[in-house]
RNA sequence: GACUCGGUAGCUCAGCCGGUAGAGCAACGGCCUUUUAAGCCGUGGGUCCUGGGUUCGAAUCCCAGCCGGGUCACCA
């Protein structure tokens, strides 16, 4: 058995003691709410008759004074305060529900619900006097205390990374602004699909296990189906199934999905990750640049009040339109590189002078990216279009209409970080058929992360896709964000992490003792 | 992956010029019927991340490992 704590092994004393005097810990028939802690506090500030409340959460703190008591209940909308009185609790001769279960056999972290009247106390504040009260679920384990004082100074906060993401039930119950950041985050999704649902367009599942993988480059994870005994692969895009559906006929579609990509992890990539992907038939990227600004001004005004947000001390404006530039004008303006004069030897130098160590087998395409992350991605803190990248980069979007060797594609910066990534989509089988086959030979090549050939894909496309507007948008990022979060782990309720290297003297080694 | 910082009581941390551990909160016992970082008196609680090494003696010094943070690299 792992060895309890003093202050476990109290509990579950406490625990024992309450089933010896026919309290069940852990009773079925939960607790009839009234009312929650937010809804009394607003309503009795503006002078309601609330008469009897009922409500239920957690004891977050207790201030015992003899007779009476102050708790600290939270529930899912905040914390209130409860004065539990022993005459108030226990009107008769019998007051063993203040002095044994209230007093000696309740702790921090219990789960209770009571009932009682409103008041406010002498120092003014809201406080339910209890006149009912009941364990509707016992804490085995003691939770961080945190203190916040007058000054609303927060003492003994419960910050350790490791501890709160591995045990992320106890900082949501400790840390009241983490709850916020979720909370916010289903707002953002929320208002994402509400959008996208108003203009008629269509929320769709494609396959996570994907036979071959696609629509992006990175290594995939792998994994295995036993009846088919065929490897399949976690999808690192869902994009070659979203085009699928345009072929099929649907005019707009979206989905918001987990990818998986098995590469480094570190406070802006997780293994999955949560990206929204969108196409729209009839359309292009010039359309698609209006449509984000219309969403995110959308988003942004109904999860944060504003178009306005302030992140990492920048104030950022999501109010479009937003500043466009062509690759090649911002590496010019920011770096005074004028690339589309500048032959592959010449990118070699700039680079090499900024610093930068070329890998043999660069493309142009690639020089170029490298350029363009080094001396331009860092500036772009409001929200900016970059647009036609070079063709190398980029095989699923159509080439430019005007111009040679770029694509129609652009992708969104704030905060110096890409936000979303949209092309004219490539709807010419022959044209993706060749840039594929190009893929292929850079994978034949030994480059891991260049597409597979996926040939259902292309025989799609050979029935005719409509011209297409299409999306990705890093659902992470935009939480990032829109909650001022530097870290993917802060918007993650269960970031990945090394498993907790098992104890010598586990639980399950004393199991088998037994 | 490299470098770097950290891992001490349930939590937040101190101790780290080597002499085998401390504080606050939490817990336990007591007092207290409007407190709010409640207060007062008393008490208990530790594989000092793990494994080696140096030493008469290691939380402390050295080596290796594990886990986490940061920076960089990789990576649309």
């Amino acid at each position: 058995m792992r060895k309890l704590s003093d202050q476990e092994i109290e509990r579950r004393k406490s625990l024992e003691a309450l089933k010896e005097m026919g309290i069940d810990p852990y009773p079925p028939e939960g607790w009839q709410l009234s009312h929650t802690s937010e809804e009394i506090k607003a309503q009795f500030r503006q002078g309601a008759e609330l008469g009897e409340v009922s409500l239920a959460g957690r004891i977050m703190a207790r201030r015992i004074m003899g007779k009476a008591s102050f708790v600290v209940l939270q529930d899912h909308r905040g914390k209130i305060q409860l004065y539990v009185a022993r005459d108030i609790l226990c009107p008769g001769e019998d007051k063993t529900l203040y002095n044994e279960v209230f007093k000696k056999y309740l702790d921090i972290g219990d789960i209770i619900g009571v009932r009682g009247e409103v008041f406010a106390t002498r120092t003014g504040e809201t406080t339910v006097r209890v006149k009912e009260l009941k364990l509707l679920a016992k804490s085995l384990r003691p939770l961080p205390i945190v203190k916040v004082d007058a000054e609303g100074k927060v003492h003994d906060a419960f910050t350790d990374p490791e501890l709160r993401y591995r045990q992320r039930y106890v900082d949501l119950i400790v840390n009241p602004h983490v709850r916020e950041i979720f909370i916010r985050r289903a707002k953002i999704i929320a208002s994402i699909r509400k959008y996208f649902d108003s203009r008629g367009w269509l929320e769709v599942e494609t396959p996570i296990l994907q036979p071959v993988y696609g629509g992006a480059s990175a290594r995939p994870f792998i994994t295995h189906h036993h009846a088919l005994d065929i490897d399949l692969y976690l999808r690192i895009s869902n994009e070659l199934y979203l085009k699928r559906l345009l072929v099929g006929g649907y005019e707009g579609v979206y989905e918001i999905g987990k990818m998986f990509r098995n590469e480094g992890m570190d406070r802006t990539h997780n293994p999955e990750f949560t990206l929204l992907e969108m196409y729209v038939a009839y359309r292009d990227y010039h359309w698609m640049m209006e449509m984000v600004e219309d969403l995110l001004e959308y988003v942004t005004t109904q999860t944060t009040g504003s178009t306005t947000i302030s992140y990492g001390g920048h104030t950022i404006d999501f109010k479009g339109p937003y500043k466009r530039m062509s690759m090649s004008e911002a590496i010019r303006q920011y770096s005074g590189y004028d690339i589309r004069s500048m032959r592959t030897e010449e990118l070699d130098q700039a680079c090499r002078q900024l610093g930068i160590a070329p890998e043999k087998g660069w493309t142009r395409g690639k020089y170029i990216d490298e350029l363009f992350e080094a001396t331009v991605q860092p500036h772009l803190i409001q929200p900016t279009y970059i647009t036609d990248y070079p063709i190398e980069l980029t095989p699923l979007a159509k080439k430019h209409r005007s111009e040679e060797g770029l694509v129609e594609r652009f992708e969104l910066f704030v905060a110096g970080k890409e936000l979303a990534n949209a092309y004219t989509e490539l709807n010419d089988p022959i044209d993706q058929r060749q840039r594929l086959e190009e893929q292929a030979r850079q994978r034949a090549a030994g480059d891991e992360e260049a597409m597979q050939l996926d040939e259902d894909f292309l025989r799609a496309l050979e029935y005719g896709m409509p011209p297409t507007a299409g999306l990705g948008l890093g659902i992470d990022r935009l939480t990032m964000l829109l909650t001022d979060q530097h870290a993917i782990q802060e918007v993650l309720l269960f970031p990945q992490m090394k498993p907790e290297r098992p104890h010598p003297k586990s639980e399950t080694e004393h199991a088998n003792n037994q």
